[in-house]
DNA sequence: TTATACTTTCAATAATTTCTGAAACTTCAA
DNA sequence: TTGAAGTTTCAGAAATTATTGAAAGTATAA
């Protein structure tokens, strides 16, 4: 399968994006082209695209398998396996976000809670535990953030963003509310 | 210099995490370490506690002095040179925040816009600039977001948390208030 | 100036990560 | 059953990234 040029450069891209996001290249690229066909890939048409050995998509296959990413589609009469994009692009950036919170956020979360259970032995340590406490404040409010503006779903943060200008017009509005009743 | 043992696990799991949030176990350790203690350190006492060499040290600090998440302080009649992290937590945040969008959106951002441009060629292609629309409006939507919240500032982020429970509730108030009005 | 106390750079090396391809495995139609 | 068409695994090779340490560079006190 040969891709069009405007194809391959958006799957070359996000091959190399690949690494900040979390990923190797080759399931960057991998994810990238199933995101952008119109139709199912089997894994050997997937290989011939991006000229990779047919052992590397299937482990790129198996990696985006865990998380949740791309599914897999039988056509009847065909004993390939093939491959699509899971869900809208919401979806997966969703999926993509609960897993890198899972992966960044979260282990530093609870040794974070450890760390501050212990008693300081002397003052290097007590600071140290306040910074450490500053930083688990600030994960944690992050975390629950991030939270709140997935559950708002798609369009309702879409609409918010066009109609005043964010979070600070909101809060506006919010006081106004709040000094009236 | 000994880290005391609640320093050194938070440096070593910083360490580790480093990797995750875009630089290198080093760097994640050096900054670390300089975040939690309470003076001023030399590039000498940095190696010594990470048992690193001299010119990773080195490198180290160049690249968080690129993020601006350090300073230097010079002592008077000390020709070494000591090394802080900058600014409170919030701060160092943001700087993080801000420098990963700058490399790990922005970039895709200005791909996207111009693969949109191009006149499709074909139905395939037709689909694909589809779904890059679609990815081009999502992280514009999320860039906007964030930076939003980031000129909050923490306090109201923080009250704004206890205060009710998160956005969703905001956004409950906002309907109210313009159903009224 | 010069000696000294420091920092930075960078080529070589080490460590880590990714990729390949052949072998093992699975599934299914005949 | 068997064999054809497919998938997965994994040891070794290749590519990439990080680290060292010695040499070059810089600043300052005398």
């Amino acid at each position: 399968m040969q891709m069009s040029p405007m194809i391959e450069s958006f799957v070359l891209h996000f091959g190399e994006m690949g690494s900040r996001w979390g990923f190797n290249r080759t399931v960057g690229q991998l994810f990238a082209l199933l995101v952008v066909m119109d139709k199912p890939l089997s894994a050997n048409e997937i290989g011939e695209a991006l000229s990779i050995s047919r052992g590397n998509v299937s482990m790129g296959l198996k990696e985006l398998q865990s998380w949740r990413l791309i599914q897999t589609q039988h056509i009847p009469g065909d004993r390939k396996d093939y491959y699509t994009a899971a869900g809208s692009i919401w979806d997966m950036a969703n999926k993509v976000f609960e897993e890198r919170r899972k992966r960044e956020i979260e282990p530093t979360l609870s040794l974070l809670r450890d760390l501050l259970l212990d008693k300081p032995a002397n003052d290097t340590e007590s600071h140290a535990q306040d910074r450490l406490n500053e930083i688990h404040d600030l994960l944690e409010t992050a975390t629950k953030w991030s939270i709140e503006l997935q559950n708002l779903g798609p369009e309702k943060l879409q609409t918010l963003m066009k109609l005043g200008s964010g979070v600070g017009k909101v809060l506006e509005v919010k006081d106004r509310f709040l000094s009236r009743s």
